[in-house]
DNA sequence: TGAAATTATGGACAAATGACCTTGTTTAAC
DNA sequence: GTTAAACAAGGTCATTTGTCCATAATTTCA
């Protein structure tokens, strides 16, 4: 499991093996169940995770029982949420495995020290969030812009590889427009081919 | 319009007189007559700009002409095409004026050169853009969300004061729905008080 | 001040979407 | 391997939303 990780570490930073041993010899392992959470509203986010093998996603639920999802993270993709860790509040959103999961924990008082010991190591957190940030941009434009079919295609090309593993619900909590719309979009398209 | 800056800058992070003089000794002056770009498709991202009096919005235009509303910049604002500025990359969206307005502008080059530094202005910096993230995190559920009726008291209840700023098609560009639909639910509202 | 542009609203209609239900299939769990 | 749960898809209908149009009010700027 830490082997995973310490050739990611590698591939994106290029980081000497003293340094990413240094990483990983922080991180807690950890297996999740299908539906698992890793993180529950009220809760403080008081961790990192690094997603080594599976699928989680990141959701709020609304009091009628709709499904919000914010963000899918698969393999080799870090989840948390951001603000509640940042401030230590309490988390306003679930985190929680779609597929059962493999994850690498980083306690917040840990990885602070680890930014603050190596700062190449805080560069490449730099650099994870601002990708984040430019995502995040170019999915409120996607929302706001395209016809439901644009939206679902635009996943597609986004996420070519999640669609078979997720569930139309939760794609259509994704795109924020009801399971009916998707299959009726689906549906269209095969017509057409 | 150096005072108004100044002042806010003080405001918000106690710097000492000296240090604030250093950050406002680079910027420079501009007025934005309304509807004036300051930035454009195409374009690269070159400033940080702080508005200081006026109304900023930033967008993007569909190719059948709509408008899709990333961002209201009112005074005491900052506004930039991140990515753009970021990657030094050709931007994709358009930054303008809705008023009049008046904006220094920062060379990403003496920006830079002040978050260095700097460190508290750094900080004061890295705190803007946490804002920021948290900021169209919510938004993104508030988007996915809401019936239209909800997005747009929610626009309320956030900018209380643009309301009375903005033309109705901006809130709707903002929002993600039509005028018309906007027209409709304040008609709703009106029939019910 | 006066002409031109922008803005808000409303009507009518078509199209898109969601809610609710059923059915058959696939997948997971014990 | 069997049972239970989750899932995809389709039908129907009511509602919502958008487009196109016209009109009246307001604002801008020369």
């Amino acid at each position: 499991m830490l082997a995973e990780f310490e050739h990611y570490l590698k591939a994106q930073t290029g980081l000497p093996e003293e340094t990413i041993r240094q990483v990983s010899s922080l991180a807690t392992k950890h297996t999740l169940r299908r539906q698992e959470p890793i993180l529950s509203p009220g809760q403080v986010c008081q961790h990192k995770a690094f997603i080594v093998k599976g699928l989680v996603r990141t959701f709020n639920l609304t009091a009628d029982g709709n499904e919000h999802i914010l963000q899918f993270s698969p393999e080799n993709t870090w989840t948390l949420d951001v603000e509640s860790y940042d401030k230590q509040v309490p988390s306003l959103v679930n985190i929680s495995a779609i597929e059962q999961s493999q994850v690498l924990l980083w306690h917040k008082t840990d990885f602070d020290a680890l930014l603050t010991a190596i700062p190449a190591f805080k560069q490449f957190s730099e650099r994870l969030i601002s990708r984040n940030i430019y995502y995040n941009r170019q999915r409120i434009l996607t929302i706001l812009g395209g016809t439901p079919e644009e939206k679902y295609e635009d996943f597609i090309r986004t996420f070519p590889t999640l669609l078979s593993r997720l569930p139309l619900h939760m794609i259509a909590g994704y795109l924020g427009m009801s399971v009916k719309t998707l299959t009726r979009i689906r549906h269209a398209q095969l017509q057409r081919s």
